[in-house]
RNA sequence: GCGCUUGUAGCUCAACUGGAUAGAGCGCCUGACUUCGGAUCAGGAGGUUCUGGGUUCGACUCCUAGCAGGCGCACCA
């Protein structure tokens, strides 16, 4: 039950009858007419620019609209307590107390209020973290992983299809490296001949010597003695050991995939042969040179022919190589091949999540399902920007050369699951984030998820105390409720939430739901401290029972904190 | 050189997809526990939203030209 869309449908149906009535011209288009939350200052739960869209066709002033406008709601809405013009030409609307009481009957055992039903339900896939099957996740995959998580927690949260997949770039050159490297800490085990440290094409961390470890120890059978008999086999199993490491780093964050795409399957399965001669037909590959940038490295630039994709057709500066000169693929084409196959298996919609340092990518790989599905927004990609660690106020740097960077297990163990999840998902995808591990490890108010947390706890407590249990059903007959405006303000808050899920769905921005959830605990947490000097704004009676209203009240918050967590994916205990 | 992205209070960030007098937290100052959980709350100080132009009833938001930071820019993945 979103109040402000019910609100909009009703002022846009009183219009077009007034309209009828010749009482007002329409614009052709009304899609500017809006119904907003009102800033606090006004004393009023719900505003709207419907005078102001309509002055111009109606050659009146916005004021002048909005009385003929105020008067038709006054006529036809049985709801409002107090209706205002104020400056430009806004309206606000104040509802009578019997709204709130009607609203909160509706709600109350809802189980998903705020998901939106009405729409129709879409099929997403969403690729997310996809990071090189080569070891363990940093601290630098984190980020995307949650943010492509809570993504699909959003949209199944709004009855959606989501599919969660992770792209395995088990095939190329760096497979064949770290094939290598394990193989040679293998032969280190068993032969005891030392590591090339100095290779730099090898990977030097630790985690290496567990997974020789493991597959020596799997497989017994196989003979080491020469690397090229085996390497298919042993890159085969030193990606299986990777993953392994991937899904338990990813676990451990609260993530799981529901499909894992192999680059490999696809390659040996042709679907880039048939990609490209796709593209072919549809003349948006050609065998070509790309120029050289201008600028300082011009200098050594070798043009090459090659196979090239014209993704310049659709905006990108440059058109984008499917084929090395030595005739197999580069990574982009059987990128496209992957993305052929997300568009054979009929989603709705594509979303990816991407580091920030592969922002560049996306063009190339928007234009390419543009020529391939003909849709421009089939595609969509959504970057997370950097994380900034800081430890006792001073940056912490990561080195991948010497292979002493921060991993996802270091991140959990040192500030555990939910607080890492609350704090990365608290800021916009695209801006940097400030990780400070010593305020993220504190329980108190530096650290919203506590605060959110907290507030749940609390409204656990009045249960616990009246011996009944937060998550029972709500049995209430009479909804003649005497709410002072203390209540109502958290009230309008509450209607907000539907409004906040939508807009965050909408442009895929998780953020705004933490966000929501510290302001409605701020204003809990206001609420229950009045308690203090005011009894009557406390929810446990003398004689340990509760008023009806003050249990409604209590159920309806939690109820938004334990869905909005949810979404997080973080828990809400109901002790701390 | 080009592309993408960010720029809002001393610091870290919001601002509901163009709305009203731009909001929070931290830090600073003053106050509240014989209270249903003080991991909390009440109050104060703090702003030319990087700059210049434009679009309109109305701009932090859109367009344009700059400035500054970040990321990227061949057959790596």
């Amino acid at each position: 039950m979103n109040i402000f869309e019910t609100y909009l449908d009703k002022i846009i149906d009183l219009i077009k009858k007034a309209n009828q009535d010749n009482l007002i011209t329409l614009p052709e288009n009304l899609s500017g007419i809006n119904v907003d939350i009102p800033p606090s200052k006004f004393n009023c739960d719900m505003s709207t620019n419907v005078a102001m869209v309509l002055s111009k066709p109606n050659n009146k002033s916005p004021i002048e609209v909005a009385e003929i406008i105020t008067n038709i709601i006054k006529e036809n809405d049985e709801n409002i307590d107090d209706i205002k013009i104020e400056k430009p030409g806004f309206i606000n609307l104040k509802f009578k107390k019997i709204f709130w009481n009607n609203f909160l009957k509706t709600i109350i055992n809802q189980k998903n209020y705020g998901s939106n039903t009405l729409k129709d339900s879409k099929k997403y896939l969403v690729e997310f973290v996809s990071a090189n099957p080569t070891g363990p996740l940093h601290v630098g995959h984190c980020r995307g992983a949650i943010l492509g998580d809570v993504i699909s927690n959003l949209l199944t949260f709004n009855n959606h299809k989501v599919t969660k997949e992770y792209y395995v770039n088990d095939y190329g050159n760096q497979i064949i490296h770290f094939t290598k490297s394990v193989y040679f800490r293998i032969r280190e085990i068993l032969f005891k001949e030392k590591f090339p440290i100095d290779n730099k094409d090898l990977y030097p961390g630790d985690y290496l010597v567990d997974i020789a470890k493991n597959i020596i120890e799997q497989n017994k059978g196989i003979n080491f003695d020469n690397f090229d008999s085996i390497s298919k086999d042993l890159t085969k199993l030193s990606v299986q050991e990777s993953i392994k490491l991937i899904k338990f780093n990813l676990n451990n964050l609260g993530i799981s995939h529901d499909n894992f795409a192999s680059e490999t399957d696809i390659v040996l399965n042709n679907e880039v042969d048939q990609v490209v001669d796709k593209l072919k037909k549809d003349q948006f590959v050609y065998l070509g040179k790309i120029k050289a940038p201008e600028g300082e490295d011009s200098k050594n630039w070798v043009e090459r022919e090659q196979l090239l994709f014209k993704s310049t057709d659709f905006g990108d500066d440059k058109d984008r190589a499917l084929q090395k000169t030595d005739k197999s693929w580069t990574y982009f084409a059987s990128d496209v091949a992957y993305h052929n196959t997300k568009l054979k298996r009929n989603f709705d919609v594509l979303i990816n999540i991407l580091g920030a340092d592969h922002a560049g990518y996306i063009k190339r790989i928007t234009s390419v399902v543009e020529a391939l599905s003909g849709d421009k927004n089939k595609l969509i990609c959504k970057v997370s920007q950097l994380v900034k660690l800081i430890k006792d106020g001073q940056p912490f740097k990561m080195s991948k050369r010497k292979g002493d960077y921060i991993t996802v297990e270091d991140l959990i163990s040192e500030v555990g699951k939910d607080a890492t999840r609350f704090i990365m998902l608290s800021r916009s995808n695209d801006v940097e984030l400030d990780f400070d591990f010593t305020k993220v490890k504190e329980k108190s108010k530096d650290n919203p998820l506590y605060y959110v947390q907290y507030c749940y706890a609390r409204i656990s407590s009045v249960f616990r105390n009246l011996d009944k249990s937060i998550n029972d059903k709500i049995e209430v007959s009479n909804y003649d409720f005497k709410y002072t405006d203390d209540e109502i303000k958290i009230f309008k808050k509450i209607s907000q939430w539907p409004k906040c899920v939508d807009v965050a769905t909408a442009k895929l921005e998780p953020h705004r739901i933490p966000v929501y959830l510290y302001e409605l605990a701020s204003e809990f947490h206001s609420y229950w401290n009045m308690g203090r000097a005011d009894v009557t704004k406390r929810f446990i009676e003398k004689d340990n029972t509760i008023k009806d209203e003050k249990i409604v009240f209590l159920k309806v918050v939690s109820n938004i904190i334990k869905n909005g967590m949810n979404i997080i994916g973080v828990e809400t205990p109901e002790k701390m």
